[in-house]
DNA sequence: TTCGTTTTCTTGACTGGTTCCAGAAAGAGT
DNA sequence: ACTCTTTCTGGAACCAGTCAAGAAAACGAA
């Protein structure tokens, strides 16, 4: 039931191969990682993967929605497998550490847009500033 | 009463400068302009004036608070004059052209992280994702 | 299985937005 | 005016991420 990287993979009619399932099972321990971060860990279990596999990896697997890709101001983007939800985040302003917040107002999308100004919206985006524990203490 | 840029540069404590002016009087006509584009828009006024002076004076008045920074995840980060309301923003997509959307929930902060998970959280960002008049139209 | 097509991986060069650096120049307080 | 501070100039550098070409691997049909 619990549909491992090749079902997901090939649900999305994508290829199944080792850097894909290396990357996906990685960020399934490992969320809210960074590009450079998914790579070093990818690297420690297939041996060798290029940077450019990484995020050729990542690009496909964002664009099909088996990842979710967040880009914080300030800071690389980082990655996870917690899709559809519509939960937020929390980031670091320091270290850029994210975490995930459920939803203040239930269901997605918790947030309607009163004006759009004739733009076709698809999407809200919710993150909270601030300093995580480590960064915040002296 | 309606404050001009002398007077927001010296209650900011930073020193006033021709462009300084520049930008902070071209951004009021240009909202959510890029860095490029204030650029091209004070040296039309001034004559010429370095990309670096450009960067050093948005930084300033960003750090002071006299500019907000926005920046949508793939585009170049634009700035906008209207600070301390705590509204949001429409991005588009596809050109990166940015609105304002006031708050859906009253005055701010609209939002409250249920769970900050030791974060000292300072500010709440919502952005809404989607594709301008312009972009959408075949 | 085997073949052939399609897609992905590797390597390496490259980009765009932004920042860093050193020195020259221009404000502001005394 | 005279310093002292802060800002501007020009150029080099930075980084995450992308583009390009060819080699390699995965799928699907025979």
């Amino acid at each position: 039931m619990t549909s491992g990287p090749r079902e997901l993979l090939k649900d999305a009619g994508l290829r199944i191969t080792a850097p894909r399932i290396a990357v996906l099972e990685w960020l399934a321990e490992h969320p809210h990682a960074t590009a450079d971060a998914v790579a070093a860990g990818v690297r420690a279990r297939l041996g060798s993967v290029s940077t450019q596999a990484v995020y050729d990896v990542l690009n496909a697997c964002a664009r099909t929605g088996l990842l979710r890709r967040i880009e914080p101001a300030g800071h690389p983007a980082r990655y996870e497998t917690r899709t559809g939800d519509n939960h937020h985040h929390l980031v670091c302003r320091a270290c850029g550490r994210t975490e995930d917040v459920d939803c203040v107002h239930g269901a997605a999308p918790c947030l309607e847009p009163p004006d759009t100004a004739g733009f076709a919206v698809d999407e809200a985006e919710v993150l909270f500033w601030g300093l995580c524990p480590d960064c915040r203490g002296h």
